[in-house]
DNA sequence: GGGGGGTTTCCACTGGGTGGAAGCCGTGCC
DNA sequence: GGCACGGCTTCCACCCAGTGGAAACCCCCC
């Protein structure tokens, strides 16, 4: 069955990159001699790896199916050039995040050395009320999806968390009515972030850019127009229609 | 079965990236009512994803979970910020590849603006025995499965390939002595290429860092310290050994 | 030497996946 | 309009592949 096999893999994470057999048995509650079994199969035919050791992580074949996903495809590597200038010319974290069921899935960061560390890594998820790259996903999309993330329990990370859905939803249409958004301390206390979307040829959002910066030694609003122009400057790379200049 | 996900898998590629469900149905050799339960399977778990125009395309899921092999993960992010220093300095193409089966997988490629396109992109193949990155990981490979390679047919890429174990020994010898290897016009009568060889903390091969350049117009050996120099930065900041500087 | 944790192998049973077939839907052609 | 075609979805009785309990194996540590 399709699903057990699922099940097996699901029991990866960040946090767990790498199982053992009986680790994998019991995250997956399936019996040993079946998990023995599968993960011969899922080893073999290298979506697994086993190591040294004897533990269990994610093979390269799995990897390489991954990195065919059209969003890191073309989004990606249209995307990379710019990121790294806007990392340059800030000397700040940057971050490229798409939305995936009702969270952002981060699938590029940028690293600037010197920069506070960033809580998260390519291929982790952040929430979408309560990070800047997912406020300017949620606030793009469908308006009945909004309203059912809204609606669902939402996580209070810090006590500046924003989990008010009525105080969300003015922030969605600022959000929109600008083009931007920053985000203060809504995860962690010590990072704030400035996101904007990256739109593709049909003008739809389809991602969001953001620069991290500390809590404390930058002015966020210098890095509005930075963000802004980078977050434009991939869309229109992606064919993206050039937005009115207003006014 | 679990060899039947597989076949459905190994169906898309960098040059099938999506499918129809029978076309699905037709390359994995599966009936259509088993394809379709299959990839409903599939699909719902996040592994591929339906495109409005009904073809079905590697979901984020696969791709989330292909980002935690720890190859991607610890190698690739720590090599990152080296690579985009080396490209911005030599305004060239940079790629790190690691060995994987028979081939080297492309793990990162950082394209510089204005250089010539390079043909692979992350996550393709290259052969190991013409190209930079894989003669380096040949060259650092168990012997024995040098020689397996080497007693396989080796393809003929273009007239300049090389495809003779004799040469091909001398030249994995002339590597592991210098410390790089330079491949001319190898797979495409257009490109070099500069390689060096990446350590981890055992001062074991784990990957091979390469620069790709046109074949006319730049002097390849003025590049040379550059790429050993950034791959040696990467091992070290990896764990590796340092290697004495000799005399 | 013996206990404990993990791993590998074996094999008879059984229920979930299988896949042929029929029905559905949109499209293009007469 | 009607028909044919290709692709997609649903259904269900059958049957054999995957299942999982159990026993053996391995290695480390007390």
């Amino acid at each position: 069955m399709a699903n057990r096999i699922f099940r097996l893999l699901d029991a990866f994470s960040q946090a767990r990159p790498a199982l053992t057999l009986s680790e994998l048995s019991r995250a997956s509650g399936l019996p040993l001699s079946t998990t023995h079994r599968m993960v011969a199969d899922l080893t073999r035919w290298g979506a697994l790896q086993r190591r040294d050791d004897g533990a269990y992580h994610v093979g390269l074949r799995l990897w390489e199916l991954g990195s065919l996903t059209p969003g890191s495809l073309r989004l990606r590597e249209n995307a990379m050039p710019f990121m790294e200038d806007l990392c340059t010319a800030t000397q700040q974290n940057v971050q490229l995040a798409v939305l995936d069921g009702r969270e952002a899935l981060s699938i590029e960061r940028l690293a600037a050395r010197g920069a506070v560390t960033m809580a998260t890594r390519t291929g982790s998820r952040l929430p979408l009320h309560a990070s800047g790259v997912g406020l300017v996903l949620l606030a793009h999309a469908d308006p009945e999806f909004q309203e059912r993330v809204l609606a669902s329990p939402l996580h209070r990370y810090t006590e500046r968390t924003n989990t008010s859905p009525v105080r969300l939803r003015e922030l969605l249409a600022d959000t929109r009515r600008d083009g931007y958004v920053i985000s203060v301390q809504q995860i962690e206390l010590i990072s704030r972030s400035i996101a904007a979307p990256v739109r593709d040829a049909d003008g739809s959002v389809i991602a969001a850019l953001s620069v991290v910066v500390p809590v404390e030694g930058v002015d966020v609003r210098t890095l509005v127009p930075a963000v802004r122009a980078t977050a434009l400057g991939i869309s229109r790379s992606l064919g993206a229609p050039i937005a009115g200049r207003g006014g």
